[in-house]
DNA sequence: ATTATTGATTTTTTT
DNA sequence: AATCAATAAT
C-alpha cells in the first residue's frame, strides 16, 4: 500500500493525510513514551514512517536525533524510503536499521573500549559453527558426548539473548551437560575475542556492555537520539531491551509497535513480555490500539481471528475491518504433496488468467524443505517464482571461501577465515597442516599471514604444505596494501589469482557453472554496494554482507509467485495466500506437541500466515506426506479445528467426508475402532489397527503406529525397535515416539 | 599426510 | 538431498 498524497497540501498537512484517528494520535503523540499496539494489517508501517516525518517536519526534530529500529533490512530500507518520499533526502540522515546493524555501527567506533584491536569482524553463523567445532575438538568434549558444534550453538545463543553468562548458565541447573556447555561457552568466548570477533549475539551483549561500562559514551548515545523508535517489539529479546531502556529512559522518548499475536521469534529469545510490560517499563506510557484492518477481508480476519482467540496469553483485542466479507476461505485436502502443489499451481493459473500479477501470490509453508513439490509443479505450469530463504546467497560455500579471503585482508587473526581460505583451493597443504600452523601462530601471539609467511622460514612441523601456504600469505600481504581498492577488484583479484573457476571445475562437481555464476554475482554485488550511499570501503562491504538475511532478499523481485517460510513472510501482504501443510506435527510442528507456550507460538504463526492476505485465503493440507526418505499418513492440522465450519469452503478428498473435514489416516490407538466408521476409510488404517499386539505400542509422526519389538537402554535416548506395518522394522529414538498401551485380543 | 569413499544423520523457524 | 564424521586407499 502506498502513501498517495496530495502534493499540493503543506508538509505536515500531507504527513496526517489518510489517517484514522487512532493512527494520527499515535502519529502527532510528542514526547514521553507511547506503545502501539497494532494488529495485522492495521496501518503499523505507516503510523511508523509518517510519525517519523512529523517528529521532523513538525516537532523540529534532526533527523539524526531519531533512531528507529527494525527486524529486517529490508524493513529498513522501506521505512527510510518511505519518509524519503515525504521529507526528500533529509530522511536518509535519521539512524534507521536492525538492532544489529545499529549496534554494529556503534560497536565500531568504540571497540577498542572493549579491548578490541580494531578489527571487529562479525561471524555469521557458520562461522560459528565452525568455531565450536574447533573448540569441541580440541576440547575433546564432542566425543562420545554428543554434543555437536549446531547444539553447542543454539544452547548458548539462547542463553546469550536471554542475558546470562556461562556461570549463570551452569548454576541454573548444574548437569554434565550444562557443565560441558558451558565450558565451551568459555572457550569459545575467549577463542572468539582473540580474534577480534564477535557473533550476531554478540553484537547486541557488547553494546549493552559498552554502554553499561562507559557512561560517557552511554551519555553521549542517550543525549544524541531524543527520540527511539522501535518496530516489531514484541519480537524483541531481553538484551535488545535493556539496550532500548539504556538509550531511552532518560528522556522517555520511546516509541514501540508490536503485537503480541505476532510474537513468533520466542525460540530466538524473543520475549514477549517486554510488549506486555512495556507500561510497567516506562511509566506514563501512552497505549494506543489500532483495531482496524485494512489489509483483509471479513472473511478472512474471521478465520485468523477463530485460531487467535484459542491462546491464552494474550493482550485480548477486536481486530475488525470495513471491508467487504469477500470470498470464503478454501480449504484443499490433498492426497499427497505432489497434488497439493498441483493444486495450488492450478489455483494460481486460474488467478493469473483472470488478470491476477504473479506478484500477488505467496505460497506460504512452516519449512524450507516444503518448497519442492511446488517448485516442480510451477516450473510444469510455466509459473514464474522465486523461493525466499533456504540457502542464503552470501551462505555459499564458493560465496564464502571468497569471502574469507577478503575477511583476511580486513583482519589477519580472523582463524576461521584463515583456514577456510587455506584450504580453498587445496594447494598441497591438508588440515593437518593448517592446524598446525594455526596451533602455532595462536601460541605466538601472530597474525595468520605473518605466521604462515615464518613458519616456512622456520620449517616448522616439516610439512610440503608450508611453502603454498607461505606464498598465499606473501600475495595477501601485498594485496592487503591496496585494501582500499573498490572491493569488486579485490574479488576479481582474488578469483584470478587462486585460478577459483579451475578450482570449482577439478573438484568435478556436475555444477561448478552454477557456483561460478555465483561468484561472478558476488562481484555484481560488490558492484552494487560501491554505488551506494552505505560507503565503499571493504569493511563496509563485509560487514553488510554479514549482517544481510535472507529476507532481505525479497526486495521488489519482479513478476513472480513468492514462496517462503511464514517467518519470512512477517510484514508482508499479497493478493492472493496460500498457507500449506497444515497437518499435525508440520504446522503445528512437532516439536511443539509437548509444549503449550510453543503450541500459543505455533498458533500465532497461523495468524501471521493467515493476515498476509487481503483478498484471497486458501489453506491446504495433505493426509500422506513424504519427507526426506519415507511417508506417512498425517492427521489435518489442530487449527483447522477451531475454525467454525461454515467459514471454510472445502475441497479435496471427497470434500472431507462429511463434515468432521478430513478423518486422520492413522488415529490415535487407545479408542478400539468403531463400528460405525464410514466404510471407505484408508487401507492403512485397518492395517495398523488389524495387528493386535500385546505389550506397548509406539505411534511416530510419519510412520504411523507400530508394534514395539525391543527397548534398548533408558529415557529418551533409548532406542526402540518398532514393526510398523508398511514400513517395517524400524530403530528409532524414544524421543521420537509416543508409546501406548495396545488393546487387548 | 591427504584424499576418496562409505555410512550415518539430519531440518523448525533466523537477525 | 545433502552434509558430516569415520574409515579406507593412495
Amino acid at each position: 500500500m502506498g502513501d498517495r498524497l496530495d502534493p499540493h497540501l503543506d508538509l505536515s498537512s500531507r504527513i496526517l493525510e489518510d489517517l484514522n484517528d487512532v493512527q494520527h494520535e499515535a502519529v502527532v503523540h510528542g514526547d514521553g513514551p507511547l506503545l502501539v499496539l497494532a494488529g495485522a494489517g492495521s496501518g503499523k508501517t505507516r503510523v511508523l514512517t509518517r510519525r517519523l516525518a512529523y517528529l521532523i517536519a513538525a516537532h523540529g526534530v534532526e533527523p539524526e536525533r531519531i533512531l528507529a529500529v527494525t527486524f529486517t533490512n529490508k524493513a529498513a530500507a522501506e521505512m527510510r524510503e518511505r519518509v524519503a518520499r515525504l521529507l526528500g533526502e533529509t530522511a536518509s540522515r535519521i539512524w534507521v536499521g536492525t538492532f544489529h546493524a545499529i549496534c554494529l555501527r556503534m560497536l565500531k567506533r568504540h571497540q577498542r573500549l572493549l579491548g578490541f584491536q580494531g578489527n571487529l569482524t562479525v561471524f555469521d553463523a557458520e562461522d560459528q559453527i565452525q568455531l565450536y567445532r574447533r573448540v569441541l575438538k580440541e576440547a575433546n568434549l564432542g566425543e562420545g558426548t554428543g554434543l555437536k558444534p549446531r547444539d553447542a550453538q543454539s544452547a548458548i545463543s539462547y542463553a546469550k539473548n536471554a542475558m546470562l553468562g556461562p556461570d549463570a548458565f551452569e548454576a541454573a541447573s548444574p548437569s554434565p551437560g550444562r557443565q560441558r556447555i558451558a565450558k565451551v561457552w568459555r572457550m569459545y568466548d575467549a577463542r572468539l575475542r582473540e580474534q577480534d570477533g564477535a557473533d550476531f549475539d554478540d553484537l547486541l551483549l557488547l553494546t549493552l556492555r559498552l554502554l553499561d561500562e562507559n557512561p560517557a559514551v552511554a551519555d553521549t548515545y542517550a543525549r544524541r537520539f531524543q527520540h527511539v523508535l522501535v518496530d516489531e517489539y514484541q519480537d524483541t529479546n531481553r538484551v535488545q531491551f535493556e539496550i532500548v531502556r539504556r538509550l531511552a529512559e532518560a528522556h522517555g522518548n520511546i516509541c514501540v509497535v508490536g503485537d503480541d499475536d505476532q510474537s513468533i521469534y520466542g525460540w530466538r529469545g524473543a520475549d514477549i513480555t517486554n510488549i506486555l510490560e512495556f507500561e510497567r517499563h516506562f511509566p506514563g506510557a501512552a497505549v494506543l490500539r489500532l483495531e482496524q484492518n485494512y489489509r483483509s477481508t471479513g472473511s478472512i480476519l474471521d478465520v485468523a481471528n477463530a485460531v487467535i482467540r484459542v491462546n491464552e496469553g494474550r493482550k485480548p483485542k477486536t481486530l475488525w475491518t470495513a471491508n467487504g466479507r469477500g470470498e470464503a476461505v478454501r480449504l484443499f485436502l490433498a492426497d499427497d504433496e505432489e497434488q497439493e502443489g498441483r493444486y495450488v499451481a492450478r489455483r494460481i493459473r486460474e488467478g493469473m488468467r483472470r488478470g491476477g500479477a504473479a506478484s500477488g501470490f505467496a505460497v506460504l509453508y512452516r519449512t524450507h524443505a516444503q518448497s519442492r513439490p511446488f517448485e516442480d509443479a510451477f516450473i510444469r505450469a510455466e509459473i514464474p517464482y522465486r523461493v525466499i530463504g533456504g540457502v542464503s546467497f552470501y551462505q555459499r560455500r564458493e560465496v564464502k571461501d571468497l569471502l574469507a579471503y577478503l575477511r583476511l585482508l580486513v583482519n589477519p587473526f580472523d582463524e576461521i577465515s584463515f583456514r577456510r581460505a587455506a584450504l580453498a583451493p587445496r594447494r598441497g597443504a591438508g588440515e593437518t597442516t593448517v592446524d598446525r600452523m594455526i596451533a602455532d601462530a595462536r601460541a605466538r601471539g601472530l597474525d595468520y599471514l605473518a605466521a604462515a609467511e615464518e613458519a616456512a622460514i622456520a620449517g616448522i612441523g616439516g610439512g610440503r604444505g608450508l611453502a603454498p601456504l607461505a606464498k598465499m600469505a606473501h600475495w595477501l600481504r601485498e594485496l592487503s596494501a591496496r585494501a582500499g581498492e573498490p572491493p569488486h577488484v579485490l574479488i576479481e583479484e582474488v578469483v584470478r589469482e587462486v585460478d577459483y573457476a579451475g578450482w570449482l571445475r577439478a573438484q568435478g562437481e556436475s555444477d561448478w557453472e552454477d557456483r561460478y555464476a555465483h561468484v561472478l554475482e558476488l562481484t555484481e554485488g560488490a558492484r552494487s554496494y560501491e554505488g551506494s550511499e552505505e560507503g565503499t570501503t571493504l569493511a563496509g562491504f563485509l560487514d553488510q554482507v554479514a549482517l544481510y538475511a535472507n529476507v532481505d532478499e525479497v526486495a521488489s523481485g519482479g513478476e513472480r509467485v513468492t514462496l517462503m517460510t511464514v517467518h519470512n513472510a512477517k510484514g508482508l501482504e499479497f493478493d492472493q495466500v496460500f498457507v500449506t501443510g497444515l497437518e499435525e506435527g508440520l504446522f503445528p510442528h512437532v516439536s511443539a506437541w509437548s509444549d503449550r507456550h510453543e503450541m500459543e507460538e505455533e498458533r500465532r504463526l497461523f495468524y501471521v500466515a493467515t493476515t498476509r492476505a487481503r483478498l484471497k485465503l486458501e489453506l491446504t493440507a495433505c493426509r500422506l506426506r513424504r519427507r526426506i526418505n519415507y511417508a506417512g499418513g498425517m492427521d489435518v492440522s489442530r487449527f483447522l479445528a477451531d475454525i467454525p465450519k461454515d467459514l471454510l469452503d472445502v475441497e479435496g478428498v471427497a470434500a472431507a467426508v462429511g463434515t468432521g473435514l478430513m478423518p486422520p489416516l492413522v488415529r490415535s490407538v487407545a479408542p478400539a475402532a468403531r463400528v460405525d466408521e464410514e466404510p471407505d476409510e484408508p487401507e492403512i488404517r485397518r492395517e495398523a489397527a488389524t495387528r493386535r499386539p500385546r505389550g506397548l505400542l509406539a505411534r511416530h509422526v510419519r510412520y504411523g503406529v507400530g508394534r514395539v519389538l525391543s527397548v534398548d537402554g533408558a529415557g529418551d535416548d533409548a532406542r526402540v525397535e518398532v514393526d510398523f506395518p508398511g514400513w517395517g522394522v524400524k530403530k528409532i529414538l524414544r524421543a521420537y515416539l509416543s508409546l501406548e498401551k495396545g488393546e487387548q485380543g
